[in-house]
DNA sequence: TATTATATATGACACAATGTCACTTTGTCA
DNA sequence: TGACAAAGTGACATTGTGTCATATATAATA
């Protein structure tokens, strides 16, 4: 978190620096991001910026979780017109990021948090706003024609859901292929509706 | 990859080398990862180090392969074992992998290198041997029972089964609950079976 | 064997980036 | 106006990188 400095500081300027971090995150190699660059850019003092953050992490962590605030506010506007089906829902979320990523104007700083979402920690553009950890998926979610009988099998519901449209997304930056990407996701949700395996009416 | 020096070294020399390496990775955070600490370790001098490889990532680069192809091998080998089915085969390479981060004596190389692969780039761990990109899996895999029509919905249904196994096994090593985690995996390969809406006979 | 050529090894060095700190400037309030 | 606190500054010590001229070992040749 920022010091108590950085946010008494007039807007302009605080606007400033996180101006050129962006810029800075969206140029750079993720591992080569240099508060030099940010500090010359932004014109203020080496010694300046460690009076806003501690830490090049603490800024980097700031920022990111700035524009997750912004892209789960606009993710939220957009559920709220879902019907409650499962695949449409995740069909939404997965919509909100490329629209993040594509036509945002900091759409590559986000393509790079999210290129470099590691195996190893939470995805932060699938993990629910803070407050709402639990519920945030069950409020957008009908559980009706489900075949799920607890909560816990509707966490495991939501996780290949989550799974499945964070790779989506992933394929979707590298190829590039927005058209065609979209259309996979969609026959990946519909596999996973009525399931892969012959027979049974669940056929699509 | 490494020089043609680095190959003429005296296997022991080479061993105490990526013994260093490997000591390195297993210990440091992934950006921190020093030079520096692996030619002391390895008793090697600083500049012999850039004779073997032309720069860090090179070094990397280079033993995430070897240890890529170590658990490649292990894993068709298993695969030989399996009866063909597409949950089967995808629980085994789980195991396999799991076995890996958790079992064998480099696990904490493992268990590092799985950590910080990136949503944009291949997650090696799932990527086919480079000789048979695209038949990898058909080999072990029966398509009688699935619901596929072209090669390209093949690919598609397999990329679920990819996208949830990376994801159980990133879920596995946060949580270290390997017997809850691995149920959760059936439980999901299961819904993605069958299905995950109620009505029709694929029910479970 | 002596001599020359080639390959390998070495650590001092130049460079680049980090985070700190003593000092300066600016702002506030009695 | 003065004096105290808050904010701003850039030189500095530190740490790690990759390079390079030089030293040493190994092989090749006469």
């Amino acid at each position: 978190m920022p010091t108590e400095t950085f946010f008494k500081l007039p807007n302009e300027k605080k606007s400033k620096i996180l101006q050129a971090a962006k810029k800075e995150i969206a140029t750079a190699k993720i591992e080569e991001i240099s508060i030099k660059n940010i500090v010359e850019e932004a014109e203020i003092a080496r010694g300046s910026f460690y009076q806003y953050f501690t830490s090049k992490e603490d800024m980097l962590a700031y920022l990111i979780e700035r524009q997750m605030e912004e892209l789960k506010q606009k993710m939220e506007k957009e559920l709220q017109k879902c019907n409650g089906e499962i695949t449409e829902v995740f069909l939404t979320i997965y919509d909100c990021i490329i629209h993040q990523m594509v036509k945002n104007k900091d759409r590559k700083v986000y393509a790079k948090i999210f290129a470099n979402v590691k195996a190893g920690e939470e995805n932060y553009f699938l993990k629910p706003p803070k407050e709402e950890k639990q519920d945030f998926y069950e409020k957008y979610i009908q559980k009706e024609n489900l075949k799920i009988t607890s909560k816990e099998d509707f966490r495991i519901m939501i996780s290949i859901f989550q799974a499945i449209t964070s790779f989506s997304v992933g394929h979707t930056i590298k190829t590039k292929d927005f058209e065609k990407e979209r259309q996979n996701l969609i026959k990946r949700l519909s596999y996973i509706k009525t399931g892969i395996e012959k027979g049974g009416s669940n056929v699509c």
